[in-house]
RNA sequence: GGUCCCUUCGUCUAUCGGUUAGGACACCAGAUUUUCAAUCUGGGAAGAGGGGUUCGACUCCCCUAGGGACUGCCA
């Protein structure tokens, strides 16, 4: 028999992020974290992290410290000291013997064999396997042999999930098994130990991925059992990759270090990752302060969604835009170092920072800022030129940069507004457009890569940068 | 096979019985232009199919089709 969930006797929300440490942290595990974050942050409750580490083949210490690199890069800080769901098995071990005693469980002496044959039998049959422990009385007991302790499941009536994505949704009692909740190890299984976990740590709402929609059936008649109230339940959709199938190896970046590798700022992450499966009406760029104002885990859609790598890019790029310029300049430098393209730190930084304003504009990604946006800058004296540049630079054009050149030697302030005015008078002096000046004096400063207008790539570049490199075009061999 | 979930432009979504079905990304066109971007303006683009209920369905119900999850002494 099942009843609606409880009202929650504490007013305060506490929320999860559950994973198992068996790999990196996936970028759909990362969303499940944001959404639990959000809620906790939009209630002004608590949001708590657990290391489902119960499975000890598995588990490793390096998949731990994924998840914590990840979440941390994320931004996503739990309220609490990490809790190693291994570390409490002696309470699950407890609760597995409270049960036993209350007669909602049974200790289950079959052998892998015999399970694997009543299984087949059960499901060529279109029933539920039931073991035959399960009504075997006290004197039946095999001592001194190991058994698996099984749930003790109704047979009769439905359970009611009331989740705050799914809607209500209904199981009949015959439909669910009897799973094991200890392991003839002893070790408590997963379903079993989230629920004794959830409860102990006070977690008021379980947001999760929706496969483990099934799972609340039976957590929730384990709840019942026990005697203990139940959380709300919430069951987001998975992620999928951008042609609709369940994300996995062939579509690439999975883990949350792919995107902070691929250059995606964590603050894009978390709006892109929250406008996924979420929406508050038409915004779609807003600040952790909105999210968190506008939040509710209700709003969140029940289709699974797309990742979608365009969007993500163009968010990123407005985070980019609205990113201070040291950090970006420091990122870049990074990036940089990744690919082993630094010589000197102190310089890249110093060029790359004063160049920032005008380069942030001009890339979506960090990786893209690193690469072709900032190449431009971080070239060194002489500047090879191309031959369009060598082209562009005949007689009267090097005669004409070397009156700008002198021009521009004497002049003061070097910030973009001015040198745009600035080049515009001397075209006008001239006698000419600028067509005539631009291909010339932008080879000469960018040597051949793009670059931004001729007034940013100044101002990018500084006054003596800029002024070196005019005069060694203009020195160099036509 | 069984149980459960899902289905609006290519993609993410708004709509919570009455709208020319809105926005964003992407795409196309134009503007700008000294390169490459960016930016601005405009445009094309959607309710899976079939039954109901209703004066009126994208919205509610049923069926079908198509996706997906679970069906472990994994989590």
């Amino acid at each position: 028999m099942s009843t609606p969930p409880a009202p929650n006797p504490s007013p305060a929300v506490v929320t999860r992020f559950a994973p198992s440490p068996t790999g990196y942290l996936h970028i759909g595990g990362a969303r499940t974290a944001l959404f639990n974050w959000l809620y906790a942050k939009a209630r002004g409750g608590k949001f708590l992290l657990r290391i489902e580490d119960t499975d000890r083949e598995r588990s490793t210490e390096a998949a731990v410290q994924a998840i914590f690199d990840g979440l941390n890069w994320l931004g996503l800080e739990a309220d609490e000291t990490p809790i190693f769901q291994f570390s409490r098995v002696e309470r699950h071990r407890e609760v597995v013997e409270e049960l036993l005693q209350r007669g909602g469980a049974y200790r289950d002496w079959m052998t892998p064999e015999e399970l694997q044959v009543e299984r087949d039998a059960a499901k060529a049959e279109g029933r539920r396997f039931r073991s035959p422990w399960r009504d075997r009385g006290p004197d039946e007991a095999m001592p001194n042999r190991p058994y698996a302790v099984r749930f003790k499941g109704p047979l009769e009536g439905e359970t009611l999930v009331d989740d705050l994505v799914q809607g209500e949704v209904r199981w009949k009692n015959k439909d669910l098994d009897d799973l094991v909740i200890a392991r003839s190890d002893g070790t408590p299984t997963y379903n079993f130990a989230v629920v004794v976990d959830d409860h102990d740590m006070g977690v008021t709402h379980v947001i999760r991925g929706d496969d483990h929609l099934n799972n609340a059936a039976r957590q929730s008649l384990i709840y019942e059992a026990l005697g203990w109230a139940k959380p709300r339940f919430a069951h987001i959709p998975l992620i999928h990759g951008p042609d609709g199938a369940k994300l996995s190896k062939r579509h690439g970046a999975q883990a949350v270090g792919d995107y902070a590798e691929m250059g995606y700022l964590p603050e894009a992450m978390r709006n892109y990752l929250a406008r996924l499966g979420w929406a508050h009406g038409d915004d779609e760029i807003f600040s952790d302060e909105q999210a968190i104002q506008w939040f509710d885990i209700a709003d969140v859609g029940r289709a699974p969604a797309r990742l979608d790598f365009d969007k993500l890019a163009h968010v990123n790029g407005h985070w980019m835009r609205l990113a201070d310029d040291a950090r970006l300049a420091e990122l870049t430098v990074q990036a940089l170092e990744r690919k082993g393209a630094v010589a000197d730190r102190a310089e890249t930084l110093d060029r790359l920072t004063r160049a920032m304003p005008v380069l942030k504009d001009r890339a979506k990604t960090l990786v893209e800022l690193a690469d072709p946006a900032a190449a431009f800058v971080l070239k060194q004296r002489p500047l090879a030129l191309d031959d369009k540049t060598l082209a562009a630079l005949d007689a009267e054009t090097r005669a004409r940069l070397q009156r700008l050149l002198a021009r521009l030697q004497l002049f003061k302030s070097w910030d973009v507004f001015a040198l745009e005015t600035e080049l515009k008078a001397f075209a006008g002096d001239e006698g000419v457009g600028m067509g005539k000046i631009g291909p010339g004096l932008r080879g000469a400063l960018a040597g051949g890569s793009p670059a931004p207008d001729l007034a940013k790539t100044l101002a990018a570049l500084g006054r003596d940068e800029s002024l070196g490199r005019l005069a060694d075009a203009l020195s160099s061999d036509a």
